[in-house]
DNA sequence: CTTAGTGCAAAGGTTTTGCAAATTG
DNA sequence: CAATTTGCAAAACCTTTGCACTAAG
């Protein structure tokens, strides 16, 4: 949190922008929100701290918050474009089932190896990855054969 | 092409849904067009074959793809939602540069293998992935570099 | 003080829906 | 034939923008 607001201040400072109040309330509700969440839940959120918070103001921040590196896409396949935090250390990967939509999260390391090697490869400076495994949940494919028979 | 028209067409049976002339231009528009297009790309191909389709029509056909399993969100971080084919054989990431907005893709071998062991723990049956790494090119790496001195 | 940020409401763009007519199995 | 699909236009939805006013550096 302490380390979120002077990331977040820092980048503002280096682009000339400014720390509000407004944009303090925005980044509050998103640290201690979990999960994947749209501008709209974050609105929400954020008005249970300052109710008077216009929903614009949740929006020109979500994008700010993307852009310092604090925020990113958590890529859903329906509905408004939803946000997740970025976590500096451990990424958590995502596995999801595409029957139940059950969502699991999960790390490895071979992974982070592969994408230095890429990056290496492409001559990139990395900043990070996502990745999103689909598959049926063993639920789901049991319920799936048995309709099959 | 053959084979996704034939995908196609079976998962339509399964569902108990027609495969109809509209939903063939589509499929087809779809099969011919490359990288990540939204609905709005979709539709200007579509109408080159059958000018009298309706834009109903490729909103609702694309989602039948992508239940099908033969498009999926391409997750562009702006602007409207994209597609992409889903390859089955080679996986193709993508190494997106956040500076220029430059798109690599590439496949890795490690990742398959990385991808069907996460599978096989949490007791999955796999049926893709997706993953994006995000960093600076070395163009970009270097400008940045430059401006702060 | 000067520049950037805010909330509001209106505009913009994308996607979905209701419906009567047409098409498919 | 019964059931699904179509194109159209309208509606719904999500996001952005213009503006007068306020707050930050």
């Amino acid at each position: 949190m302490k380390e979120e607001q002077s990331l977040f201040a820092n980048y503002l400072k280096s682009k000339g922008l400014k720390m509000t109040s407004a944009r303090r309330t925005v980044l509050r509700a998103f640290i201690k929100s979990e999960g994947h969440l749209s501008a709209e839940d974050l609105l929400a959120a954020a008005k249970k701290i300052d109710p008077g918070l216009g929903q614009a103001t949740v929006f020109r921040t979500l994008k700010l918050l993307s852009d310092a590196g604090l925020a990113q896409d958590a890529c859903q396949e329906e509905g408004p474009r939803r946000y997740e935090h970025v976590y500096k250390q451990s990424h958590h990967d995502h596995l999801i089932c595409i029957g139940c939509g059950k969502m699991i999260e999960f790390c490895h390391p071979e992974i982070e190896k592969a994408q230095n090697e890429i990056f290496k490869k492409f001559g990139f400076r990395g900043t990070g990855h996502k990745l999103e495994l689909r598959g049926l949940c063993a639920d789901c494919a049991r319920k799936l054969d048995e309709e099959n028979k």
